[in-house]
RNA sequence: GGGCGGUUAGCUCAGCUGGUAGAGCGCCUCCCUUACAAGGAGGAAGUCGGCGGUUCGAGCCCGUCACCGCCCACCA
């Protein structure tokens, strides 16, 4: 232990590495498989990408999800926290073909199987490590199972969903509008399309009526679309047209002949009214196109560059080059009319950052509403809540819009369709077709796809396993809000279809940490900050200068912090929690050291009453009673927070007893008795430890997991302690009532020694007079800095100090400032009277007394009593003091 | 164009079913008291975004306006 004595500040860098060893040999975290999933728990994490390296969300997340697990953990339930990563399509694939770039290969040089088989080799080199981060941050997932979306039994999953859906029809092939990204040379879903603001121009063309009198004028932001034109468009009632309607304009540069169609979708009042109507390159278009029946040529191919559908003059140019040369052309025939700055926004890729090109394309898709309806019955009923609830409308909005999804990718990387072609023949199956010349559809699945089977597939699914007996359905997900569509909806959709029930019950949308300035953390903002370097103490981004690197907070400093900062609102990033947080690991040690150090001597002493921490505690000393009250009151508290998933709430609550309960006061008041080596006190006192240290374990795991092992008696790890369910909070009505009223006294005795410039030292001599102070007065004497003795009423008090109940009389001492006591009491008679004054005005008002309930008029009439009781005191001493008010 | 959320102490944020505003940091004063100076004790500091309404009583409920942020959406 007397390395205990030196270790006078808590040192995570030292500690934490130790404390993850221990967890990881253990086992603790890959629970057999046995039970049932309505008595185990378990959570399936929000798989990372392969490619992914831990940042700010993940560690807030992480926090989350290791919080309910270890708490259930330690209820005594079977806990598995499910971990694996995610292939990652479009990321993983764009940054292998970058580090092939770097070699001058391209992808189609390597070939599809080659460049597979490299994407493998990247992932074994680089894959692993977001999980040593999950690590580092004390995560307790199953690393022993770890998952992985491209897995062999996982891509069984896969193709037997695939093909189960398309035998049941809803799953489809069609040609149909698409968002199509060039920059990874696929078609993307709706939801990996983000809109931007872009300053463009916006043309005006005329196109001349086949009829030779004059031309209708078209406004247009991409001109070159309208070599693919296939007719114009206005509002049915716009009477500028309406004679127009039913005749024909030439397409300028192509010269085809264009119905001039009417459709309410036109409004009138935008440009000139009049749309030119290109069914194959935009989504508007192609609807109005299917309406009415036109064709779609398509002059835009999936290269980006003009087609050979295109005029000769255009052919092979890329989409920018054909629009410069289209408006030089119609130029050249005097057809633009006029042109203008426009700023609107655009579809771009959320993947490659490519402005999306709205193609027709021949693609799979998966019908939505009939998957949408028992998942929104899911949520309307409430067996899948959302935390917080306001998220359950955003779910539902979007699930009751729901669209066709766009799930093939012309990408290599991924879970290839389980289609073959021959001639006109289709097969889809999760075997290959017998027979010869069959060719395999070359696409894959959108990864979300893979991922939406995340909760069962990890967990064996198809097959019935152990695993999936015990752990599924999964209780919570722990989620941020920008893929509640993407995967969350998805998930529970496909858990319904396929396992029959929900894949979790409760879904916790997390804040998004935000940087310290308000903007978005990011890479390329550079505003992103790490959380390791959070927890071992790197740089800080260059933005956020301050002074140099970050103290090493310590991966349980950042766990706090970062479960403070978070509500159900975004938060700025704030350093300051994570200070906090430390704050507390150092208090909390401390506070262990103090009871460990103060037991050990004690066992030296009085030979071995250390060794029973689980002697059950019915201590007799009021303040003991009262921090048992307390503490059965701290961990039902922390419980329920967690429970409601108020994170920040939780860790607040934590800090709250921590400090202001346990050290503050409790320490304090039995470190006399400590010093003397009590029997009674030291039990007491390890359990209180022990108990302490079980509440916060989930918050704050390797602190509270190194303090376990120093606790004599305690045996293997307190991350698998089943924690017993301490008495009924604040059971203890009387010791919680008296000790209360101590620490008020000692509160008004040190505030009124402050202001009354008492020498901070000086011991003075008192009479406590107000009844309730049995069990504590020498709590109040020894904290309040004076001596209570039994002095006769002769003596005169030179100041007398409110507690509750009645006063302290203050007997004596030298430095008493006359000159401050009058000021004081005189700011507080004004307090008083002006506190008289309002609850005097409350109470004279007729509607309050009339109306208010009836123990809100009592309180207040209780209150106005001891307001005036308090006057008299204070006028009866100032009058003391010679002071007279009239 | 719809929808959601925010606006509370210098900063970052809490405030439960309406009953005289809270925390951490920062600031001021005093203490190197034998767990902790990355500490302790005490203190100052807010017309709760503006306006109107309901109510005996509004940070909290209703209306409206102003900013800020996010999500959804097919205006060339």
């Amino acid at each position: 232990m007397s390395e205990l004595s030196e270790r006078t500040r808590y040192e995570p860098a030292e500690v934490e590495p130790r404390i993850v060893e221990r967890w990881l040999e253990s086992g603790l975290f890959s629970p057999a498989p046995e039970g049932t999933a309505q008595e185990n728990y378990s959570i399936a994490i929000p798989p990372p990408n392969v490619t992914g390296v831990l940042h700010m969300g993940h560690a807030l997340n992480g926090s989350i999800q290791d919080c309910l697990a270890r708490a259930h953990r330690m209820r005594g339930q079977r806990t598995k926290w499910i971990l694996g990563t995610d292939h990652a399509g479009i990321a993983t694939q764009t940054q292998v073909e970058q580090q092939l770039a770097e070699d001058n290969v391209s992808r189609a040089q390597l070939g599809r199987e080659q460049f597979v088989e490299r994407v493998w080799q990247w992932r074994s080199q680089y894959g692993g490590t977001i999980i040593e981060q999950f690590k580092r941050l004390g995560a307790s997932l199953d690393y022993r199972g770890e998952r992985f979306t491209l897995d062999e039994r996982y891509a069984r999953a896969v193709l037997k969903v695939f093909v189960a859906l398309y035998e049941k029809g809803l799953i489809y092939r069609d040609r149909y509008m698409v968002n199509w990204d060039p920059g990874s040379g696929s078609a993307i879903s709706d939801l990996e399309v983000v809109e931007r603001e872009v300053d463009d121009q916006l043309y005006y063309v005329d196109y001349p009526l086949a009829s030779g009198s004059g031309s209708i004028t078209v406004a247009t932001v991409r001109p070159e679309t309208m070599l693919a034109d296939t007719a114009i468009a206005v509002h049915p009632d716009d009477e500028r047209y309406r004679r127009l309607i039913g005749e024909t304009a030439i397409l300028p540069l192509v010269g085809r002949k264009l119905r001039i169609i009417a459709d309410d979708y036109v409004k009138p009042e935008f440009g000139t009214g009049a749309l030119k109507i290109t069914p194959a390159h935009d989504p508007n278009d192609f609807e109005i196109g299917r309406r009415h029946g036109l064709a779609q040529p398509s002059v835009i191919g999936e290269d980006g560059r003009m087609t050979d559908e295109a005029p000769e003059r255009f052919r092979g140019l890329t989409v920018s080059e054909a629009q410069r040369e289209v408006v030089t052309a119609l130029r050249e025939q005097g057809l633009i009319r006029s042109a203008e700055p426009y700023r609107h926004t655009v579809p771009f890729s959320d993947r490659s950052g490519a402005r999306i090109e709205p193609l027709i394309s021949l693609q799979w898709f998966m019908a939505m509403e009939e998957l949408a309806k028992p998942a929104i019955d899911a949520v309307t009923s409430g067996r899948v809540r959302f935390h917080p609830e306001n998220y359950r409308k955003v779910y539902l909005d979007w699930m009751h819009n729901i669209r066709p999804w766009c799930i093939s990718r012309q990408l290599w990387w991924g879970h290839q369709l389980p289609v073959w072609y021959r001639d006109l023949e289709t097969y889809v199956g999760t075997e290959p077709p017998r027979g010869e010349g069959w060719t395999r559809d070359p696409d894959v699945l959108d990864t979300w796809f893979s991922s939406a089977l995340w909760p069962f597939a990890t967990l064996g699914w198809p097959q019935p396993t152990p695993e999936l007996r015990a752990f599924y359905p999964t209780d919570a997900l722990v989620t941020a809000r920008d893929i509640i569509f993407l995967w969350v909806a998805r998930m529970i959709m496909m858990g319904i279809e396929f396992t029959g029930t929900e894949p979790f019950s409760d879904v916790h949308i997390t804040s998004i940490i935000q940087a310290p300035d308000g903007r978005r953390m990011s890479k390329s903002l550079g505003t992103g900050i790490d959380p390791l370097d959070l927890i071992g103490g790197g740089e800080r981004p260059p933005v956020f200068p301050e002074r140099g690197a970050f103290p090493a907070y310590g991966a349980d400093a950042v766990r706090w912090g970062l479960l403070a900062m978070s509500s159900g609102q975004d938060v700025r990033f704030s350093e300051d929690k994570l200070a906090q947080g430390q704050q507390l690991g150092n208090k909390l040690w401390n506070a262990a050291r103090l009871i460990l150090l103060g037991a050990a001597d004690a066992g030296d002493v009085g030979g071995g009453a250390a060794g029973s921490i689980r002697a059950a505690a019915t201590p007799n000393a009021v303040e003991d009673r009262w921090m048992l009250s307390r503490l059965a009151l701290a961990q039902q508290r922390v419980g329920e927070l967690i429970d409601a998933f108020d994170f920040s709430h939780a860790a607040l609550a934590l800090y709250d007893f921590v400090y202001g309960e346990l050290c503050d006061w409790y320490l304090e008041l039995v470190k006399p008795r400590l010093r003397d080596g009590e029997p009674e006190l030291i039990a007491t006192l390890l359990h209180v430890l022990t108990e302490t240290i079980s509440i916060a374990h989930p918050i704050i795991p390797f602190e509270t997991e190194e303090i376990w092992s120093l606790i004599p008696g305690t045996e293997g790890l307190l991350a698998q302690r089943t924690v017993p369910r301490l008495a009924a909070a604040g059971a203890d009505a009387d010791a919680e009532a008296a000790v209360e009223r101590a620490i008020a006294a000692i509160q008004a005795l040190r505030r009124w020694r402050s202001e009354a410039a008492v020498q901070a030292g000086a011991v003075l001599p008192a009479r406590l007079a107000a009844p309730g102070y049995e069990q504590t007065s020498e709590h109040v004497a020894r904290l309040g800095r004076l001596t209570l003795n039994g002095a006769g009423p002769e003596e005169t008090a030179i100041a007398s100090v409110p507690v509750p109940g009645g006063v302290v009389e203050i007997l004596g001492g030298a430095g008493l400032d006359r000159g401050a006591q009058v000021d004081k009491l005189r700011a507080q008679l004004a307090d008083v009277d002006s506190e008289i004054a309002r609850a005097g005005g409350k109470l004279a008002n007729r509607g309050f007394v009339a109306k208010a309930p009836a123990h809100v008029v009592q309180a207040e009439r209780d209150k106005l009593a001891q307001l005036q009781i308090e006057r008299d005191r204070l006028v009866a001493e100032l009058a003391a003091l010679g002071e007279d008010l009239t």
